[in-house]
DNA sequence: TATTGTTATACTCTATAACTATA
DNA sequence: TATAGTTATAGAGTATAACAATA
């Protein structure tokens, strides 16, 4: 690249790692510029996602879809259910337990959630075509993997 | 996809955000588990790479290139002084002003990171092709821009 | 007036540990 | 003993507002 000896401490030019935090940080910005308005958090909108498709779901099964701490699940969940967004349901035959569902408010909102996040998913990937957005998607898929 | 009339609430099966917010935890958590015994974050491994490879450094132009508000990113070179990494240096005609300069310890530091973060980089894209890897970074520098 | 750096403060997100009610 | 949920608490990261010193 550069005769510069300082190149040998630039960590970010060239970097898949920073190139990824950039790109998160954009998008998060334009989460709140496009979607903000409807008060919900990224993470709260993924919380809310789970709730409405995922079958029986509870707390501790919330916490390791989102791979939280449980505390920080039931804090989610506090939030969705202060806005009016989902209701805790007692279960028969296990005290402990409770089934989140969605409110009428709940279903409105994902009806509100799933236009808008249609507008946002295209407004993420504006500058790419449909085939390079699914080339990135895959890629994104088999980067950092565990194990 | 499905004939389930959930799937219509279903955000994130296909999304990008969720794909690029799911890679970066990945990423995060491989970042402390390789390099986190450095005791540097990801956000101090930028500042310090900025301010090594940057002339002239100072917290605003720190805080302008981070994009962070003035105060956090006196935290960040509080931290990195703190650690010894680096110092405030006085400014000849100005003195509100002073210049972050590397320590030696600083740079010994950088040289441990320099071959830390190397590795870290490969283990991220262990699952891609050199050519993958590219094509990747280049997909990323193109989503989510502004305007 | 504008800029650099600082302090004070607060909010969000996350975590761990200890607790309760129940199984 | 184990599990679901909760409470208390603490830490990191971010932000805004107000300030001092200097230009």
């Amino acid at each position: 690249m550069s005769d510069d000896p300082l190149a040998r401490f630039d960590f970010l030019t060239g970097s898949l790692g920073y190139s990824l935090r950039l790109t998160q940080v954009r998008m998060y910005n334009l989460f709140f510029e496009m979607i903000g308005d409807l008060g919900l958090t990224p993470a709260r909108v993924t919380a809310l996602s789970l709730i409405a498709t995922g079958d029986d779901m509870n707390q501790a099964k919330l916490a390791r879809s989102l791979d939280i701490a449980g505390p920080s699940a039931l804090k989610i969940v506090d939030a969705l259910e202060a806005a009016g967004l989902i209701c805790r349901l007692d279960v028969q035959g296990d005290r402990r337990r409770y089934v989140l569902a969605l409110t009428a408010t709940g279903r409105a909102k994902l009806e509100q959630l799933r236009v808008r996040m249609a507008e946002y998913e295209d407004r993420i990937a504006a500058g790419l075509s449909p085939a390079e957005r699914e080339q990135l998607i895959g890629l994104l898929n088999r980067t950092a993997l565990p194990g």
